[in-house]
DNA sequence: TTCTTTCTTTACCTGTAGGTACAAAACATG
DNA sequence: CATGTTTTGTACCTACAGGTAAAGAAAGAA
């Protein structure tokens, strides 16, 4: 009942999703929102409440889509080194995209907001956390398979890897340049 | 000649640092700068002309001080394992900090500016760059005294060791605590 | 076909961002 | 102590952030 939407919820928390990514939280503006999802600003309120309520719902847009196709990545069987090479190919070229690079909109809220607003920051260290897991069973997955030495502390070795796919989505943001982004994703292959 | 001013301008970019490092660029408002320097709108405004132009010169003076401390740091002579594990103790003990993990000023710049704001994303580059070749020559160093294995290439080591650091100062501000951070450092160390 | 409910449009509102303008104040010089 | 120069405080300004209110439009329900 009532008079339906026009518009796709949905898609417009992905464009949603686009706009904070780019610009991050702050310097985005209720314009700006209007502008790129196409609606007009009562709708935008009426539908999403406020800014920050849509930025949440962008936020987890974010890990149910890229932040989980990292981690459905991770857990496929058969050997695990392509596996982390492919991880690593893939963000390369996400930040290399099109429209420039955005790094990753878990690192960005974690440097804009992180500490000083809660719920934001909850979700990015729930992301970390659930991508470093995934990283530890591919490891001890791999130590069974004798890919990796068995003295390899899984966890241990999760986290470089996290720090490090982390650095290289805000190295990527800092005018990295292919070439940069691939010496680390090398290197880190070399040292596991 | 004139009137001479009634505070310290180099204080003052100090103050200001502080401020835009915990904040950020947007999020810091004329009214934030005159509360935490101590000074009244005008004399800012007359001092340092533009928010954007006294952000430049707080990421300035952040590059001089704390990125220039590790570069010094690093370019110790001696040994070099126990340089590299100073680093990252300096890293941590700064992030854990009084006042609640702020990450790493030009990581926080990077994220919110990168490639939107071309001074500020250069000054990064910079910095970034300056590090990265602070690691390498250490490694370098390291290779010829036998701490480090003569196969290693040192730019490609420099650039995991950058991308590391920079990932831990990220998780830092995500509620990483001690015991993670100390981990990738541990995870680190354990594979150079 | 009126009623109810939900969505859309347009208008409006308050506060503040980011500065500017100007006069008064504090120095140096002659 | 008049003058020129720089700094300071206060007042002021425009634009927009972030949102609210009210009235009309589009659906199903009675």
């Amino acid at each position: 009942m009532g008079r339906p939407k026009q518009f796709d919820p949905d898609a417009a928390v992905g464009k949603a999703m686009d706009v904070f990514w780019r610009k991050g939280y702050a310097a985005t503006t209720p314009q700006d929102l209007v502008d790129e999802l196409g609606i007009g600003k009562g709708s935008l309120y009426h539908a999403f409440g406020s800014k920050h309520a849509l930025f949440e719902r962008a936020l987890e847009r974010y890990r149910d889509t890229q932040a989980a196709a990292l981690v459905e990545l991770l857990d496929q069987p058969g050997p695990v080194r392509p596996l982390l090479r492919s991880a690593l190919e893939l963000l390369i070229e996400t930040d290399l995209g099109e429209t420039g690079p955005h790094g990753c909109f878990a690192v960005n809220t974690a440097t804009e907001l992180g500490g000083r607003d809660e719920a934001p920051t909850e979700l990015v260290r729930r992301m970390f956390e659930r991508t470093e897991g995934a990283f530890k069973a591919a490891v001890e997955r791999g130590r069974r398979t004798g890919e990796f030495a068995p003295d390899r502390d899984p966890a241990e070795v999760a986290s470089l890897m996290l720090a490090t796919l982390v650095g290289m989505r805000v190295i990527a943001r800092a005018q990295g340049g292919r070439e940069r982004l691939q010496r680390v994703a090398d290197a880190l292959l070399a040292v596991l």
